[in-house]
DNA sequence: TTGTATGCGTTATCAC
DNA sequence: GTGATAACGCATACAA
């Protein structure tokens, strides 16, 4: 069964297929009495129109498509839930999709926005290599970058974006340590195999913090996993414990992410330390769980709501013929008390 | 640009339409050269085929589905993974996809599966009351339940499934309370609405352990939050806050899922007790989280992996022609010391 | 108010 | 090897 189309509900019910389509889509005028005899066989045969069909016939539509590289980050997915509320409440329908590892995100945007014949696109994650100019005149489709940005060579027309800024909030999060007295500061990120990706920023934001106050930035405090999903808990937790191994003089570490803090944290108790008092620990995202954690975890929150809600504004905009826009928000250090101020005379 | 078609491809490149199809889906001969040129005007001209076209016309096809509801729980993730990488190496394309608060997820997997005329289906997550045999059977193609089941009505040749016994499963860890000595148990759960879920199966577990030794089920015990999205840490916390102040007496606490019983664990340190030596806590699913929480926390957990790549060949099997079927799988104990041995003079 | 005919971009069946 | 051409299911301009 199923199996059935719009010019079978036209026979069964003794009109034509366009009266049906009038009736379906709600356009035209079609008398009450026929109107329902129409629904009546609609509804007993199940009949639902074929969307392929559909929109291979129509030109626009009001369906927004969100692709999340990595949709297992709870940060990513406190933006989610804001930007569906958000666009369900204006009329839009809404397709989430999680971008697989191996796949472009560019690529399955643009071919979701052909199939399904999207007005907008919204794209959370993935690495900033993927946003060409190329890309975007192929998408066609507004299209609103969050939390990552495009590189420079990008025409910074053919695409909004909402964003941080990945470098100066790396710094702040670091000097921040360095202001409670750290000196011996390790860093915990992922290598994302060379391509740009937030994380290289905040590393820089790292180097620099260190830098600039006559630090000395030291290859032993730096831990990478090498491993392509090193995203998870469990590598924060082999990462830490190697780099507490290799340097007993460190009092704290900075996390690319509040998921590698937490798995960084476990590491700390395993090895028999405390929080904060033998290491600081402070994090990246301000994800849900650093708060629930024990104890909870400083972090360098970014304002997910605001930031959903300017990415659904302007993609809004640009869908109104408006241009592209570029919003930066701050971020701002969340202390709960995973760092801990060293006195002159404990430092090394 | 990109409104251009596979006629455009094939007048750029001087051949017919049928040569341009046959190039793009490598079926029938072609001559190296002509492919050559063909080739080159699609890559010159970013030539991407329409898929509404391409659905619209093709029969079958290797797209499966996968729809979670509530994407956001990481015991769902964790078998997405498996899930996605068993069946990209299988050569079928994924198609993720979560389900919003308010979508019917059948009603969502029946259009999709239209649209994208996939050739199955897996479902995670949703309440019984959707999967009824009237949508099993407008769906038409393979269906798999994960983690979910159907209600006794639906008929079991429709679908297949593969679960826990919730029951059951709520039944022993409440049971492996009982024997470490606790008579004061609390429950956590998530008030659905009256719908059948995998939570109101847990609850009857928890009546028939402490019926079935004699102890009384008390109301004050019993903790749901009436939200409608009360499955966040969250919710776990002010519900335990609030269990704790009604009942100085309880000993210990089930928690219907890992998040909430994350959320638990932070409340009782929040009120200045501790884990498991003032009140112990299971959880249930298995997520990650509860390894690295301090304490980590005991878990009913659920076999995930062995859940999903169940799932995947359930589904294949029945691609295949093969019938329905409906596999239950044991959940286990995870016991890492969040729960205490009462003795019997520190009873109340 | 209703029905008929055309085309959306593909794939596949034919002839050539 | 290759090129017309007929569907696929729908929306819509146009005729009635």
């Amino acid at each position: 069964m199923a199996d059935i189309n719009i010019k079978d509900i036209a026979r069964l019910s003794g009109v034509g297929i366009a009266t049906v389509s009038r009736v379906l889509n709600q356009t035209g005028a079609v008398s009450e009495k026929t109107r329902k005899r129409v629904m009546d066989v609609i509804e007993q045969y199940h009949y639902i129109p074929n969307s392929s069909a559909r929109n291979l016939k129509l030109t626009r539509s009001k369906n927004i498509g969100v692709f999340v590289k990595y949709m297992s980050n709870p940060f990513f997915y406190m933006m989610l839930e804001v930007i569906e509320e958000e666009l369900t409440a204006q009329g839009y329908s809404l397709l989430v999709q999680d971008i697989g590892e191996n796949q472009n995100e560019m690529d399955v945007a643009i071919s979701e926005a052909m199939q399904r014949n999207l007005c907008g696109v919204i794209l959370m994650g993935g690495s900033f290599d993927s946003y060409t100019s190329e890309k975007f005149r192929q998408l066609e489709i507004p299209c609103v970058l969050l939390t990552v940005s495009a590189p420079g060579e990008t025409d910074a027309a053919l695409y909004s974006s909402v964003t941080i800024d990945d470098e100066k909030e790396g710094y702040r999060a670091v000097r921040y340590l360095i202001e409670q007295g750290h000196r011996k500061i390790g860093f915990l990120y992922r290598d994302a195999g060379g391509r740009v990706t937030p994380n290289i920023l905040r590393y820089q934001g790292y180097v620099r913090a260190l830098t600039e106050s006559g630090l000395e930035v030291e290859e032993r405090l730096i831990a990478t996993n090498a491993r392509v999903s090193g995203l998870g808990y469990r590598d924060g937790f082999r990462t830490m414990k190697l780099l507490m191994q290799l340097n007993p003089d460190m009092t704290a570490v900075f996390a690319f992410s509040d998921v590698l803090a937490i798995g960084a944290a476990k590491a700390v108790f395993a090895m028999g330390k405390r929080i904060p008092e033998d290491i600081s620990v402070v994090g990246f995202d301000g994800i849900e769980m650093t708060e629930f954690y024990n104890p909870a975890l400083d972090t360098m929150c970014q304002p997910a709501a605001e930031m959903a809600l300017a990415a659904v504004s302007m993609l809004r905009g640009m869908m109104n013929g408006e241009g592209a826009g570029h919003r930066v928000f701050d971020a701002s250090v969340l202390k709960r008390g995973s760092v801990r101020r060293l006195e002159q005379e404990q430092k090394i």
